[in-house]
DNA sequence: CATGAATGAGCCTTCATTCAT
DNA sequence: GATGAATGAAGGCTCATTCAT
């Protein structure tokens, strides 16, 4: 195996991370708040994470995977492209609401200078593939005056817009999920 | 009196500090940092703002200060709604071309812990009043299906998303910022 | 476990930081300073005391703690006030002569603003067990003209001048020990 | 002139700074505060004062200098021992008690390394000159077991146990004065 | 391999002192 | 001479990382 120790206290380490980072934000968080979150010893999270440089990049790119996992899951390979958007969509938001802390983590490392360029791009990868897949095989045109970042792009800012309101006003979950995709897919449609 | 203290040198560390942000990331930017870079002694910069935080929270306001002032220079109280929205939308990517520096460190402080909800919702408020300006005194009511601050934080999100994409690809920025505002108009206007 | 914190680190501290203080006066004493006397690093001296307050404050309870201790080996339980008294007058100045640096230090923590009330009263409520004990169970009652807290604080008044005077002139130390006790002592039993 | 500056000026500097010492602590005490309380310039207090530590130091020879007036003023030159001392017992307490500040403040003075051996010395040399005129040209013997010096530092010494007695129940002031004294006279008669 | 004590570089901040006005 | 802004050395403290146990 190529990691002799527990894979539990590699995830203990990476959550208790996500808990400190959304609790106290990235500048408040040390390392040993989170070895202790973790239930580890402070030396301990240095045996799975060389350093806490690392430790983010990889907290980073969980997260990206997760969210990807999800949104593929139930993907509508035989759906039109509006089904195909709106899964995406909707898996999004609703990972969004389900899982805050990640959701501010994210948000938090997305503009931060420790998150490398590497791993920002393994994880665009992934999402590039999701996104490629909305639209492969289709024979409808909508949106594709577009380019295809830029919607993928426009869809996760409008998500996250939604989240935001919705964790906000959560008694409308359902209708600002509805509103944020009409939004969105509407904006598509060139006139 | 002696020497008084020069609004110049407050505005000098102020542009530092974004410097400074915007190159190494908040993480990575010790007082001394930008002191230097403004060209003061360490202990000048605690003078014009007493702590750190302090500083973060101003230069925080103050970004946004400026942010507001361009978007409400030239607008047109006699448009149409349509041509309100694009005259925000246009002044906000206009100045976030013009600005990458700024941008790059409002969108850190945005998601930084060190930002305290007093600069946000004095920053808030001063959006809040452009928005409705945007709305008023119309007896058009497109767009209406959407709450206004929901409106606003997509314009604001579509906008972020197009310039970037501008950054990226600087020669078709003006395609850019067209075809970012039509989806954000069409995703308004229709049902 | 990993190495324990070791008690003998802790001392090494104290005393360092005894030595440091009586040598430079502790307006001159930074922490950098105790931790090299006291062979550790400086980051080591906060782990052993959250701050350098807590380490006055510990180092002045340390001190009076063992003061305390010593006048208290050998007390004459039996003896009458006059043995009683003289035997804590004895101790005390044989204490202050044996520790010039622990007394020097007593002398400006004493009127320092650093030390707590929280650590006088503990450290008072120690002595003020010793000057019971120096009356109880007695019949005889010279004395009691004073109350007992005002005896308490003469003799340690005398005692002190007393030490300061050996320490001027070591060679006449048993002359001015037993001068001092008798001026003590007159003081106390005639009306 | 020596001094061409105000001589208020300067008074009120060292009036501040036994204000800001005795309120805040020798450790406490940035020459900014004293500056302000004083009602001059940050700058100005060095034009009083070369620097911070001959500030402390004209300020401790001052308050002696004080003391000394005070004890002076009314000295019974035809009075017996007795009276000469009970004189000297009574003004300095009453200077005590009068002046809490001051007290206060030599007290921390008396301990700290800032104070030079030369500003002792001037002081000290001022107090010989007072005890000596409580003996000189007497024929009275009493008290002279001791050695005049030690008799000089036990007054001093149960005179200030004796101020922080009354401050603490001041009600009794003369109770504790008058004691303090016998104590302190009936200490001096060997028998 | 786990533990947590030990390390020391680095940071924010204070403050005595200087000096331009 | 008076002012107070400017300076920068120094200090207390944090925390990522190492390493003895």
């Amino acid at each position: 195996m190529a990691r002799p120790k527990s894979e539990d206290k590699r995830n203990a380490i990476l959550n208790a991370a996500t808990r400190v980072f959304a609790e106290r934000g990235l500048a408040h968080a040390p390392t040993s708040a989170i070895s202790k979150a973790a239930g580890v010893a402070e030396g301990s999270l240095f045996s799975y994470f060389r350093t806490k440089d690392v430790l983010i990049n990889e907290l980073y790119c969980e997260i990206k995977r997760q969210m990807a996992e999800i949104m593929l899951a139930g993907f509508p390979d035989k759906g039109d492209v509006r089904a195909r958007l709106e899964h995406l969509w909707n898996t999004y938001v609703d990972w969004g609401l389900a899982n805050p802390a990640q959701r501010k983590v994210i948000g938090q490392l997305q503009t931060s200078t420790l998150v490398t360029e590497v791993s920002r791009l393994e994880s665009e990868r992934r999402f590039a593939a999701i996104h490629e897949l909305a639209h492969d095989a289709t024979t409808e045109h909508i949106a594709l005056s577009y380019p295809k970042p830029f919607v993928a792009a426009a869809l996760n800012a409008l998500a996250n817009t939604t989240i935001e309101f919705v964790e906000l006003d959560p008694a409308h979950a359902a209708d600002y999920r509805r509103a944020g995709f009409l939004m969105f897919w509407n904006g598509l449609s060139k006139d």
